[in-house]
RNA sequence: GGGAUCUUAGCUCAGCUGGGAGAGCAUCUGCCUUACAAGCAGAGGGUCAUAGGUUCGAGCCCUAUAGGUCCCACCA
């Protein structure tokens, strides 16, 4: 084995060696294994079509610090992972390339396109997973999935035919959002509603008199966004309260350029506030006329195209453009002189979250699935903390979509998904729900029948992800086994999409919660906060990082001060802190490693396995103690899913205690070989706390802590299956904390004199300790030799009186003790007593405070007894410091 | 229109159930001290947005105000 190593860490080739030894080894799978206790987090599968991202790369370390935690505190942890096929996103991916071969959809037919899909899939659909586990996720690879292998192909047609059983799922002629540049129905969820300068354009209509004839002088006037929908105009709505126009309800309107004569109907759903008060009716394209339609028996005009051009039903601008047609008509209009004016008017406008197409309400035979009853467990599950949302906000996101849901309109005029499971005879019609084609039509015997020609919306099979991925609907060992899984982590930019969805198809599918709990996270953004994207190209590749800094230090900046559920900005300094502290875990493990190396018969630390065996000083002890409030600390925060915190913890445990105090602090023991059993004790605790500083640190940062873990241990093992540290009575010394305190508090003391004297960092001083207290002298002569190093002296006198130190010697007050430095040079007594009565001013008002509180009966009375104490513990150091400053500048200024 | 959230050091952000304000970066000073200059030692810098309230005690809880961000709805 070799302790050769290089001066500062290089994750290159070492990451990638690791990562292939974890895959060789099998660490990453999980079997169902009653024995144990399951773990279980299913990966948000990331399309096929795409490229790692700095939210993929935020979202899988989250995940991989939560597996490889649980794992090794003994959990049977299981990552599953997987892809999506992402219907749309993919298809019009495919589109495009076609597009540069000069091939359209249409020419390849749906069989050679599907063809031309599987091959993408082929070719792209590896592409993420490696680079996922550049990141070093532990996925359990064995069991990758696929939405559209067969095991989900199964598990779309098996929902899709019971909830049709059901009920739950029915085709129906409803008004649906249509894109028309992807060609395909959309749902709610993906309409993205955007501010765009438009106009208003305020149009009036003639009112048809008693006796048949167009009026020239009555007309209703109104405003719209949209004129060319007037073509689909069956009728004008005014509110039943409104008193301008009771006269004109239930009489009839001339509808101009398609002369149709269109009723006025009366509808609460009219603001009487708003422009004049009164609405057109297009009740095929627009979701609130359609409602007022329904409830007036007013005809539906579908004025569209599908690809949003006019149709036949639009007269003479048949074949045009739907803007084209809007400008055309509201020139015929003004001609007409019904046109009243145009105002600039700025409003939001759906368009596809995919292709940022604006998209027209049509209305259309397309398959729904009912929500009411379905929703309902998914509410109930959330209410009761079921299922539990990691930050709780969430909650009101989910209820917010919950509480307005709509029906899921689930078809899509796609080639690339899960081809919907119905059949249509091709003689009566009839339509047939089956999981394989029917060979006879049920009503009438025929005997062909055509497949719907429709897919599923993707979202429709990511929904059951969590348990077709274990085998469903097989009743599976691994389902019985790892079902529910432990916890989702994802954004929240996806709750209505994915979230709700899964937890409604959970707990109808398997009659249970698909997770115990949902953590999410934010937005990565850039460094001025703005959303990465293609299109203002500031995204920042995590590849690129990764080879440049390391996943390790990737992974610590996307989790270091972030809370769950918050955006971050990611900046380049900020990788290259957490490249720092990779550095310094290297170098002190270096440092360690290199002592260890000197052992030459004497007590090893390899040969001290038991702290007992061990004579440990109370610096040790310190140390010792340390850690073990940090191992159930970081525990505590890891387990509430505090990550950002746990991390924290352990990077200022390993950076401050450890390195700059605690291996300073024994670096004397170490140079001296001629107390073997002292420095045998430190060798011991250096690596002890190491290895268990490395252990906590390993879920996120599984490379480095792997590699120093492995070169210590001087034998094939790996961290990742190690045991998670625990919390230990025997380890825990408070006597020794306390005293150690001390020592630092008077270390940091004399520092902050000898920068205040200019006291060059080369320059040794003499340091007596003067205290009547025979606990504290006790501390100080254990502690001599570290002492003496940390705080530059060339002696240190431990001593009951101030015999022997010149009157002007510098003085540093610590509780119970106070130190003096005696320089050659004479001091400036004056610099000194300003110094002394500075500190005595803080003092002063550190003792104004805690009086005022133990003065005041009612803290007394109402504050716990414990707070109170500690409150009374400070009183007493600081009167006691106070009455040594005090003295001292009696003395001074004699 | 409804809702969420934020406002803490020059910058970016932590701060768990209320009990003496923290980190990283930046700034200033001094150090190549034999693990690390990607480092070490020290320093400066905050009426925790504003105004009230609850409490013995508020960055944290409540109310209002101002400003920012986001989500949902969509009044045509």
């Amino acid at each position: 084995m070799s302790r050769e190593l290089a001066k500062t860490y290089d994750p290159k080739g070492i990451e990638d060696r690791i990562y292939e030894k974890w895959l060789e080894k099998k660490y990453f799978h999980a079997e169902a294994d009653r024995s144990k206790t399951p773990f279980t987090i299913v990966i948000p599968p990331p399309n096929i079509t795409g490229q790692l991202h700095m939210g993929h790369a935020l979202d899988n370390t989250m995940q991989d610090i939560l597996i490889r935690f649980k794992r090794m505190q003994g959990f049977n942890a299981l990552w599953q992972p997987g892809t999506d096929h992402a219907s749309i996103a993919t298809e019009v991916k495919i589109i495009e390339k076609l597009k540069e071969e000069g091939i359209n959809k249409e020419d390849l037919g749906r069989e050679g396109f599907l063809e031309r899909a599987w091959e993408w899939k082929k070719e792209y659909g590896g592409r993420i997973i490696s680079q996922l586990k550049k990141l070093g996720s532990s996925c359990d690879w064995d069991r990758e999935r696929f939405t559209m292998d067969e095991g989900c192909n199964k598990a779309v047609t098996e929902v899709f035919c019971k909830m049709h059983e059901k009920g739950w799922i029915y085709k129906g002629s409803r008004i649906i959002n249509w894109c028309p540049v992807c060609n395909t129905s959309i749902s709610d969820a993906e309409v993205e509603y955007t501010e765009q300068a438009g106009h208003f354009w305020h149009i009036k209509y003639p009112v048809i008199e008693e006796d048949g004839s167009v009026s020239t002088t009555r007309f209703v006037e109104f405003a719209t966004t949209r004129p060319e929908t007037m073509l689909g105009d069956t009728a004008v709505a005014v509110n039943p309260e409104d008193e301008r126009y009771q006269d004109i309800i239930g009489k009839k309107l001339m509808l101009p350029i398609i002369n149709r004569v269109i009723p006025v109907v009366a509808d609460s759903y009219v603001d009487m506030e708003f422009g004049t008060g009164v609405v057109k009716i297009t009740p095929a394209h627009d979701p609130n006329d359609f409602e007022v339609g329904g409830r007036h028996n007013l005809p539906e005009v579908n004025i569209l195209n599908d690809d949003a051009t006019i149709n036949e039903n639009g007269g003479k601008f048949c074949g045009m453009d739907r803007y084209e047609a809007r400008a055309a008509i509201v020139k015929e209009l003004e001609e007409m002189g019904l046109l009243v004016k145009i105002e600039d008017y700025s409003h939001n406008v759906g368009t596809h979250d995919r292709c940022k197409t604006t998209i027209e309400p049509m209305i259309k035979q397309q398959w729904f699935v009912k929500m009411e009853e379905l929703i309902k467990p998914a509410v109930e599950g959330v209410k009761n903390g079921d299922v539990r949302l990691i930050p709780p906000r969430m909650e009101k996101t989910y209820f917010n979509w919950t509480d307005n849901i709509r029906d899921w309109c689930i078809s899509r005029q796609l080639w690339w998904g899960h081809r919907i499971p119905a059949y249509y005879c091709d003689k009566c019609g009839e339509i047939v729900v089956s999981p394989s084609a029917p060979g006879v039509c049920p009503a009438c015997g025929h005997d062909h029948l055509t497949q719907d020609e429709d897919t599923l919306d993707t979202w429709f099979s990511s929904a059951l992800w969590p348990f077709s991925t274990l085998g469903w609907p097989e009743k599976t060992e691994d389902l019985a086994y790892f079902y529910p899984t432990d916890v989702l982590v994802t954004g929240y930019d996806i709750i209505f999409f994915w979230v709700i969805r899964m937890i409604f198809s959970g707990y109808e599918q398997m009659g249970e919660r698909p997770f115990k709990t949902v953590l999410f996270h934010g937005l990565v953004r850039d460094s001025q906060g703005r959303k990465m994207s293609k299109s203002l190209g500031n995204g920042i590749d995590p590849l690129e990082i990764i080879d440049k800094y390391g996943a390790d230090a990737l992974r610590l900046t996307l989790i270091t001060g972030n809370a769950p559920g918050n955006d971050m900005r990611f900046y380049y300094e900020r990788v290259e802190a957490s490249r720092n502290f990779a550095n310094k875990i290297w170098n002190a493990s270096r440092f360690i490693m290199m002592n260890m190396d000197k052992l030459s018969g004497e007590l090893t630390a390899e040969g001290a396995q038991k702290m007992d065996d061990c004579a440990l000083e109370p610096v040790d002890k310190w140390i010792i103690s340390k850690l073990n409030t940090l191992v159930k600390d970081v525990t505590d925060n890891m387990e509430s899913f505090e990550l950002g915190i746990a991390v924290q913890k352990v990077y200022d445990f390993i950076w401050d205690e450890f390195c700059d105090w605690y291996i300073e602090m024994v670096k004397p023991r170490l140079y001296n070989s001629d107390n073997a059993q002292s420095r045998g004790a430190a060798l011991w605790t250096l690596r002890t706390v190491l290895i268990d500083a490395l252990k906590l640190l390993h879920p996120y940062m599984p490379f480095i802590t792997e590699e120093i873990f492995c070169t210590l241990q001087s034998e094939e093992e790996s961290i990742m299956i190690s045991s998670w540290p625990e919390f230990q009575e025997a380890r825990s010394f408070i006597k020794e904390e306390k005293e150690i305190e001390v020592l630092k508090e008077a270390v940091r003391g004399i520092r902050n004199v000898r920068t205040e004297m200019n006291v060059a960092p080369s320059r040794k001083v003499r340091v007596f300790v003067v205290s009547d207290r025979e606990e504290i002298l006790s501390a100080f002569r254990l502690g001599k030799l570290f002492f003496q190093s940390l705080a530059g002296a060339s002696e240190v006198l431990v001593q009951r009186d101030k015999e022997g130190i010149a009157p002007d010697a510098v003085s540093v007050v610590i509780a119970n003790a106070t130190l003096y430095i005696p320089f050659e040079e004479l001091v400036d007594i004056a610099q000194e007593i300003a110094r002394l009565e500075k500190e005595e001013k803080r003092l002063e008002g550190e003792l104004k405070r805690v009086n005022g509180m133990l003065g005041n009966e009612r803290f007394l009375s109402k504050a716990p007894q414990e707070k109170i104490a500690q409150e009374r513990e400070k009183r007493e150091k600081y009167t006691q410091m106070m009455e040594q400053v005090k003295g001292r500048l009696l003395q001074l200024k004699r």
